[in-house]
DNA sequence: TCGAGTATTCAGAGATCTCTGAAGACTCGA
DNA sequence: TCGAGTCTTCAGAGATCTCTGAATACTCGA
């Protein structure tokens, strides 16, 4: 047992495009595609072929997230670890505090220049948008979440 | 005339965090906060104190992105460029794309473990959520757009 | 066609980021 | 308290990315 399978490495790909670290996106990679309902630090390890170091980080920061969870392992040493239901839906809306800081921005931009300069006026239709975007997108998700798992 | 003001270099600071490159980022930014109606390469190199290559790179790239547009400068053998009109709906437009290839890597994932296996319910779940995302989203924007410049 | 002004390209220096692996910390049963 | 098994930390090697600046190409009026 060793290797990521092609699709769980485009996956880890996919996921590193939207900014993951690549070996915590080939952990989550792994823990989605592994027939197992849990797996160990160690077993990340063999099956990636990285280094015990870099498993335990990239379990840190997925963990931290809410990507993935620790599961109770009775009988073992071993922490276990899942794929965390609803995920996805976190994941989103950690990136969405991307669009806060950007309405931040356009807010002390508007701040520093006057909202009626020629900038002003710009970074006011930024303000907007973002602005928008922050009271939209956690709707959007929110009623993902409301109607199960089925779109 | 020299060096980007602190709410500009904040928010080209945002632009990076979302994955555009540093003097690109900052481009955009001198773009946005000047309070000239377009400025020249050779000014933005003035501005950010940055190469004229770095300069010319960033305006290649946010001009093909859709961000910002040469304007036809009658008597002036320079290139003028200003930040676009609906330019940050175009740049969420560029974001979702990377919705779309979450989609696919999950797809391509399911046709790899079969619909009914462990791995296949999990990335069943994944697929679902961005399949969603990839039908509202535009939708979304559709509806910014509509509506003007007041949310 | 020429030449001044402007823009683009790209090799390589330098800065930054990532991963490893070994040392040390932790945990828990005995 | 001890020690085997497991996890975490972090300095530094190596890989990667970014920016510069000089050479080159382009553009346009005369």
């Amino acid at each position: 047992m060793s290797a990521l399978s092609d699709p769980a490495e485009h996956l880890a790909l996919a996921l590193t495009q939207g900014g993951m670290q690549r070996m915590t996106a080939r952990v989550l990679a792994a823990l989605l595609f592994t027939e197992q309902d849990t797996l160990t630090a160690g077993e990340i390890t063999e099956l990636l072929v990285i280094s015990s170091g870099s498993v335990s980080t990239a379990l840190k920061s997925l963990t931290s997230v809410g990507l993935i969870e620790k599961v109770p392992a009775p009988g073992s040493r071993r922490e276990h670890f899942r794929f965390r239901e609803g995920a996805w839906a976190t994941l989103m809306s950690e990136q969405n505090q991307l669009v806060r800081v950007m309405r931040e921005a356009a807010e002390q931009g508007i701040a520093a220049t006057g909202e009626d300069s020629v900038a002003g006026r710009r970074l006011g239709e930024m303000r907007d948008f973002y602005d928008y975007l922050w009271r939209e997108l956690p709707a959007l998700i929110d009623q993902w979440k409301a109607h199960g798992s089925k779109g």
